[in-house]
DNA sequence: ACTGAAAGATTAATCGTTAAATCAAGCAAG
DNA sequence: CTTGCTTGATTTAACGATTAATCTTTCAGT
């Protein structure tokens, strides 16, 4: 590897003239600057980041901590992420918290112990990521105010129940994955505020919910409304089964958007969350504070937005289909 | 920060002798030893990374480059590879080469600016990313025979390909997401040789090749085998718009086991690639490579598996169903 | 011609850790 | 009592880049 010594002993210049012709710091020539940069260019010069970061105190790097890296939005927010991360020169560190909270503050600590300037976690269900040495910016569980980005669930979940409302739906039922989860709890909260006065609204939760649904619409609900993609999949499987057809015996929609929404048939009325923002947003956090910005207490909301597809049928009998 | 020269002071010894104490290698006294160890323990002394990353030459870090972050398998591969490094003490950098193999280059020319030790690269399809000043471990694309660690598609075709042969089918349609990938050629390329001499094969590919099913269908095809699942899912819907049923018209196979393959009904026969063990020889690799090993010219090829679920029937007059 | 400032470059120190070379005791053997 | 070996610890230098402080020239102004 070719170093700043190397640029300067090949031109007899001192190593400070070659740093400070290659960063524009110093004062050089402009005539000197040109033979440095040129030479550098012949010998394919590239510093050597590590010595930098020591000398600086800065990685130029952030750790990614996620609850599970096979979490079906992980591509997205990652990709996302160190597309932004990029523009700013910065690195992305994954880390996975398999399972635990435990397992979280492992993944947490090595990240810092690895040097990393800043924190992204997408936290665990259930558990809100205590302070580090590092500042951290916690994605998308706007329950812990502190230094949050988040899509508005809570919004989600309105534009989805007002939009069954509003196609005539009278009884619908509320399908979580997993009851521990502030997120579900929060899109299932948005749906039961728009219901409200204009339909009954049953909650249920996992398998178990499932199970129920046939007895449910048999008892007169028209409309299932669920808290991710994955799961209305699983929903219509299992109406399909028990010989519901959707839309036309019963509306489904999901959350999230995932490539299967538009794959499956029906395609899927869902809530996109729109996650090159919320990563835009976090990179900015992230770099405000390490550029030393105090941790502010407020967290940013991200809107989301209705897809509407195909899985959701009107009752109104003046609407066409 | 706490650093070696803190805890040096801290006990009154020099720095040298705190660095031997601590990672074992000079002659301390074990007395000696304990002291420290104990002060470094009281101060919450962590070593630096980044320094040390400078003195020995080597960062810790791997690169990992995929082709596309939103691709399905993203999340296994990665979770899989952070595990096995993870084992190792060693971090993980993402990169994505979104859309070209220029921008491969440039995401791999990254990565090694920043200092990583080693690269893993899932290729650009149809790309063969050139050799670089780091070593580098391909993953998953057999084509190119350097340092390779890949699923077996071809046996993964041929796995499928005798699972549709054996229960009766004689006239099938084989179709493949993008002819440009090499992956889903080897895939074709394995269900062809197995169906060979016992059935009639047809290949398309592609959304046109979606629309030409229901034709062929009628023209006597019993099975349409995908080269992954998120086809399979768009294929079930096409066919069930179409009037025809998934498996009792018509048997379908995907590929790759995601985790729509049993959320959807019917669940979905598939090729179940081994992803951690393709990790674990991926890491092995690379690490075997970084420790000095030279490139070896074999690459490594790990079985996938059958998973038979519902999606596929039998077409023999004595078998159930 | 002398002073002072400005430009252009060099020195030396530093970031935290480590490896090699060196040094000082202690002790056994001749 | 000296030589030589072992043990325990210290010094020194280095990894590569950066930066404050310093040194030389050059040149404008009086």
């Amino acid at each position: 590897m070719v170093s700043i010594k190397q640029i300067a002993a090949d031109i007899g210049v001192s190593a400070a003239t070659v740093s400070n012709a290659l960063t524009g710091k110093g004062r050089v020539s402009e005539e000197m600057a040109r033979r440095i940069r040129l030479r550098a260019e012949e010998l394919g010069y590239r510093p050597n980041v590590t010595a930098r970061a020591l000398k600086r105190g800065q990685t130029g790097i952030l750790g990614l901590v996620m609850p599970d890296l096979t979490n079906p939005l992980f591509p997205r927010i990652a990709q996302s992420l160190s597309e932004a991360a990029d523009a700013r020169h910065l690195g992305i560190l994954i880390a996975d918290s398999r399972g635990s909270a435990g397992e979280q503050r492992n993944a947490m600590r090595r990240l810092i112990d690895r040097g990393v300037d800043g924190l992204l976690v997408v936290p665990q269900k259930g558990s809100a990521p205590e302070a580090q040495a590092v500042p951290m910016v916690v994605i998308n569980t706007a329950s812990d105010p502190q230094n949050t980005v988040s899509s508005d669930h809570v919004g989600g979940g309105h534009l989805i129940g007002t939009h069954i409302a509003e196609l005539g739906h009278r009884s619908v039922v509320l399908l979580g994955g997993d009851a521990v989860s502030e997120v579900q709890q929060d899109r299932i909260a948005g749906m039961r505020a728009a219901l409200s006065g204009r339909a009954e609204s049953a909650v249920r939760w996992g398998a178990a919910g499932i199970e129920d649904l046939p007895a449910l619409i048999r008892d007169g609900a028209t409309a299932v409304l669920t808290t991710s993609d994955h799961l209305a999949l699983q929903v219509q499987s299992a109406l399909a089964q028990a010989g519901f057809s959707v839309p036309r015996d019963v509306s489904l929609t999901g959350f999230d958007d995932l490539p299967l929404a538009t794959a499956m048939h029906p395609a899927l009325t869902t809530v996109a969350q729109n996650v090159p923002e919320i990563a835009m947003r976090a990179i900015d956090a992230i770099c405000a504070r390490i550029a030393g910005a105090p941790a502010s207490a407020d967290s940013q909301t991200v809107p989301t937005r209705l897809v509407q597809r195909a899985s959701t049928r009107s009752l109104h009998p003046t609407d066409p289909t």
